[in-house]
DNA sequence: TCAAAATATAAGTATTGACTTATATAAGTG
DNA sequence: CACTTATATAAGTCAATACTTATATTTTGA
């Protein structure tokens, strides 16, 4: 599932917010040379796997990632936590700011909004 | 790569500690209904990638988790984890405890140790 | 030193999966 | 309406992958 480059960037840049199908298959279809069909078909494997939800906005279909499905192998991954060093030094900070906001792109297409600022994880 | 159900098992089995091929063979081999060759397979696959290590203990080979590619998926998570709520009620305990250490079942076979004690996560 | 045990590799096959082009469907727009 | 835009689906192809059985390799122990 995720082992597929093409997938892993697609969240990658719903990461920053939502983006149309058309503006996906246009950044995404560029960085891997491939057809707008090859890139909806992913669309559509992640939307069933549960890692995007859609909403509609006219003839345009509003891709955002879906928590669950991510939350999920996150929650898989405890099992190994154990295994490497953690970083609490990231935790006051993050205790500070509080739980972030997501912000919603409504698309983007060929824009580059630049790296979306530090959202980090603490472990345990 | 970890999209393979066989394959997460496994790693679900050694993040119990330490098992040889042999025991793993059975226990997976039983669970999936394939062959010795076949789990043979994916340890190689989880070998090259980099998911386990291994020793040799004279004709067995004891295969372990290799912290550092389930780590790298961790880290990609990151980006990921504003997308939910945190647990942080599970902070307090954990920094209580410490770094927990790792067991080494050398082997274990069919033996069932039980469920891993609460090895948990607290996110950013 | 020879047979058995533990594991890996080889070679072949069937399935899955990631594309392609072509086309269907649905929604704005003149 | 007809045309265009936005997206999805269909159908086919090719490569990757997950098995199988058979066998090679290494180690141990009688």
């Amino acid at each position: 599932m995720l082992g597929d480059p093409v997938r892993r960037r697609i969240l990658e840049v719903l990461a920053r917010g939502e983006h149309s199908a058309g503006a996906l298959a246009d950044v995404i279809g560029t960085e891997f040379g491939i057809s707008q069909p090859a890139v909806s078909q992913h669309l559509r494997v992640l939307r069933e796997q549960g890692f995007t939800q859609v909403r509609a906005d006219g003839a345009r279909r509003l891709y955002a990632v879906a928590p669950a499905a991510l939350r999920e192998a996150d929650a898989w991954l405890d099992q190994f936590r154990g295994f490497w060093p953690q970083r609490l030094d990231a935790l006051g900070t993050e205790l500070a700011r509080g739980q972030r906001e997501r912000r919603q792109l409504v698309d983007g297409a060929a824009r580059d909004e630049g790296p979306p600022e530090g959202r980090q994880s603490v472990g345990a």
